[in-house]
DNA sequence: ACAAAGTAATCAGTACTCTGATGCTCGTCA
DNA sequence: TGACGAGCATCAGAGTACTGATTACTTTGT
């Protein structure tokens, strides 16, 4: 199958230029696209745990372990246990990590604004569609 | 602006869930995403350099040292000084890499059919269209 | 002919991301 | 009560992927 046929070759690209772009966004505050994106759920919800957090930010807890270390070294985030479940930590923004990520947010969103403008509302919604029914396919794909 | 809202937050998801399928579509070979792109660009374009690898798979080309080095240890390619251009290295496929490249594809590919196979022609173009402005928007937004 | 600009390769360091494996705590239910 | 499954956290190790810097060669411009 040639290389331009390839819908995942789209796809692909434009995430990539996406992820560029944000990252550029995100860098004056001082933060990674990873480190924004864990910023930003917790933000909406405050005290949520790594596992959480991992689930909304689709990477593996593994993974959100070592983004909230790096967080947690730079003072942005705090980690406390839970008042019943000790087994769970509760993460927080430090002041220092509100400030920063509403530094990065103001760029980011302005980022998703700009994505936005180029769409009429009609062509927004054919897009979600279009690239749901790629989820649709690709979620029914075996996963071994 | 709210999550929901974010187009790029679909976007992302999409490509999420493309490469997740991928790499369990590529694993079986031996491969990763990453090497499995590097291996396509090689098997069509034999003989090419580092640099030029990494253009074509939007990497830096540290980063496509970094994957050629792990693909040379594994014996799946080879690389020769250039003819003329005593500064390049030309890479190439060995047995093994062709062996291990076409398995891959066979099951990548099968991916991308499916894909393909959800839409209409007209539907295609359309997403692609659409994938297209996106990038339009996102190439003219600052790099810093 | 020689400096400047461009291209290729690579080292160093940091961060993200995964798989695989382990240890802990809680709730359930036999 | 006590085993056991489920969920949370994290260690270990490998593979990407980036920025920043260096070295070497080639082409271009004067």
């Amino acid at each position: 199958m040639p290389l331009e046929e390839r819908l995942g070759a789209d796809i692909k690209r434009v995430e990539h230029e996406l992820m560029a772009v944000k990252q550029a966004a995100v860098r004056p505050a001082g933060l990674t696209v990873a480190q924004y994106s864990a910023l930003l759920v917790l933000a909406e919800q405050p005290g949520v745990s790594a596992a959480e957090l991992a689930r909304r930010c689709r990477v593996t807890p593994q993974t959100m372990t070592t983004i909230l270390r790096n967080l947690e070294a730079a003072d942005l985030i705090r980690r406390e246990p839970h008042e019943l479940h000790r087994n769970v930590l509760e993460t927080r923004l430090t002041e220092a990590g509100r400030k920063a990520f509403e530094a990065a947010d103001e760029r980011a969103s302005a980022v998703e604004r700009a994505l936005a403008a180029e769409f009429s509302e009609q062509e927004r919604d054919q897009l979600r569609a279009l690239l749901g029914r790629c989820s649709k396919v690709l979620n029914s794909q075996p996963r071994d």
